[in-house]
DNA sequence: CCCCAGGCCGCGC
DNA sequence: GCGCGGCATGGG
């Protein structure tokens, strides 16, 4: 089955995600840029629950700082206190303060080559291209763990960040807004079907999927998809 | 108690 | 190039 049709299936199943920004009213209020929070969200969403890292984004908020100048000039110490409900806030805290950095003025993210993005020590595969897609609105297609485990799934398909990328964006029309939801959608279809410990009674693709299809098997030879 | 979450880095091999 | 440990909070 075509990507194409996999997208039709989750978007009739789940609707529109519109995931970025979250808070459409926040900027026009504080006349900041949408696209400073997704790329702070974007860093701190890494291995980390949505929930937890908009416990984060509030507290940011609250004090005037979720965008790059307020996040550049802030002491890392407060930085670390601000940001700790997404974990890892050690870490991340020196990676914000770096991202924001080289990222700023944020019109960066309109035309800095993926190349010089991954250099950014703190911005792998994945943030790079949630940075491009959604904040720089450039056709990447985001690959991610739920992604992966979508596609052993459906098509028995095992690659590597790049392989799937390239998969996903030379079998799709190069669309912006495609591409954003398409990936959303996974993320969604992921939590709510496609799960570690899958539950595939009423999964829209089940009758598409390799997994599925042939589950006996499946299920003793591969723990820990 | 356990497991998991919208990864990345540095290391060894 | 790939696999692994470390990084940390909050929810189920």
């Amino acid at each position: 089955m075509y990507l194409i049709k996999v997208y039709e299936k989750l978007y009739n199943a789940y609707g529109e995600q519109n995931w970025w920004p979250v808070d459409k009213e926040y900027h026009t209020k504080n006349k900041s840029d949408p696209r400073e929070e997704i790329v702070i969200g974007a860093v701190l969403t890494q291995n980390t629950n949505w929930n937890n890292v908009e416990k984060a984004l509030e507290n940011l908020k609250k004090i005037n700082a979720l965008n790059f100048k307020a996040i550049i000039k802030m002491p890392v110490n407060d930085l670390e206190e601000v940001i700790k409900p997404s974990g890892f806030y050690r870490l991340k805290a020196k990676r914000l303060k770096n991202v924001c950095k080289h990222l700023y003025p944020v019109d960066v993210v309109e035309r800095i080559e993926r190349e010089e993005l991954l250099k950014i020590s703190g911005v792998g595969r994945e943030t790079a291209d949630s940075i491009l897609l959604y904040a720089g609105k450039r056709p990447y297609f985001v690959i991610d763990a739920y992604t992966k485990r979508l596609m052993l799934r459906l098509y028995k398909v095992n690659g590597s960040y790049e392989d799937l990328r390239k998969l996903f964006e030379e079998n799709l029309p190069k669309d912006v807004k495609l591409f954003q939801e398409y990936h959303a959608l996974i993320v969604k279809h992921a939590k709510v079907h496609c799960s570690k410990k899958p539950s595939c009674e009423g999964c829209p693709l089940a009758n598409n999927c390799q997994y599925f299809l042939s589950s006996g098997e499946y299920l003793l030879t591969s723990t820990g998809i």
